[in-house]
DNA sequence: CTCGGAGCCTGTCTGC
DNA sequence: TGCAGACAGGCTCCGA
């Protein structure tokens, strides 16, 4: 389900639910979710809740330790993979239970995290840097064309593939690939070490464009994604390609082909991708 | 290094 | 209607 947009919409949702409260409790639900040591955020307050790569991260602010002391932070981070949602609820009503894996209970509420193929993961950090994904944020300001241009240079891999390896650049995933890929009129089986100047500035460019615009739209939503609010995101409505095998292309006519590449379903326009 | 395949899970849709 | 198979937004591991 969740790339770059969807999660960073869950995040920005969530940020102003639930920063300053106090976290009271967090129940696990799932055995696959293993025993990581939760109780230790019991009684601290949430701070920041942010977007790192594909994951919210959720900082916990424990009391300070004399007074002098700034307050001890953990970082919490709950990667959504496929089917994760997190939802926020307000009060005290019942939750339902069905594919409920964690909640993590809040004063005036909780957040649920509810996960039906069970792949998504939680994870605890004591310090803020491991928090960080491996590779470049597309949205930061680090992410420009010469960056871009220098990890592309030594790889061989077809630029598909090439967009989904999180060690380089972090956040895309099956749907926005295709789509960055459309926008910046590439194949996606050209080899990323082979494009000129002027291909990376439209890679750049296409990059930044479709993820602000998907952001815009608060992300895709096939029939998982739900935003923190538990509503649907609107981008679906501007795919070009993705999903849309056989149909025209929006910007030629030609029909939009898929192939499967590296396992995962590719889409593209013949005429217009080079 | 890269690729392909299997695996982790459950739900939904398609075609016979 | 029933059932097998394909497929799904992510990622990791293995062997070639």
């Amino acid at each position: 389900m969740p790339e770059l947009p969807e999660v960073e919409t869950v995040a920005r949702q969530l940020a102003p639910l639930i920063a300053g409260r106090r976290i009271e409790r967090i129940e696990l639900f799932d055995a696959r979710l293993g025993r990581p040591p939760l109780r230790q955020l019991y009684g601290s307050t949430i701070g920041r809740v942010f977007r790192s790569g594909k994951e919210v991260v959720i900082e916990a602010r424990g009391e300070p330790a004399d007074e002098h002391g700034s307050p001890r932070s953990r970082w919490l981070s709950v990667h959504l993979r496929m089917t994760g949602r997190l939802i926020w609820r307000a009060g005290r009503a019942r939750d339902a239970r069905r594919h409920l894996r964690a909640r993590f209970r809040v004063d005036g509420g909780a957040v649920l995290f509810y996960d039906p193929r069970r792949f998504g993961t939680l994870r605890l950090h004591q310090c803020a840097e491991q928090t960080a994904p491996p590779g470049l944020d597309p949205m930061s300001p680090g992410f420009s064309v010469e960056a871009l241009g220098e990890l592309l240079a030594s790889s061989a891999q077809p630029l598909k593939s090439w967009l989904l390896r999180q060690d380089r650049l972090v956040g895309l995933g099956n749907i926005y690939a295709s789509e960055i890929l459309f926008a910046a009129r590439l194949h996606p089986e050209k080899l990323a070490g082979s494009l000129s100047r002027r291909q990376v500035v439209r890679l750049h460019r296409a990059t930044i464009d479709v993820l602000e615009a998907a952001i815009a739209a608060c992300g895709t939503t096939f029939s998982d994604f739900q935003t923190a609010q538990g509503l649907t995101g609107s981008y679906q409505r501007f795919l070009a390609v993705y999903g849309r095998d056989g149909q025209p292309c929006p910007r030629c006519g030609a029909a939009v082909r898929r192939r499967v590449q590296a396992q995962r379903a590719t889409f593209w326009c013949p005429r217009c991708q080079r």
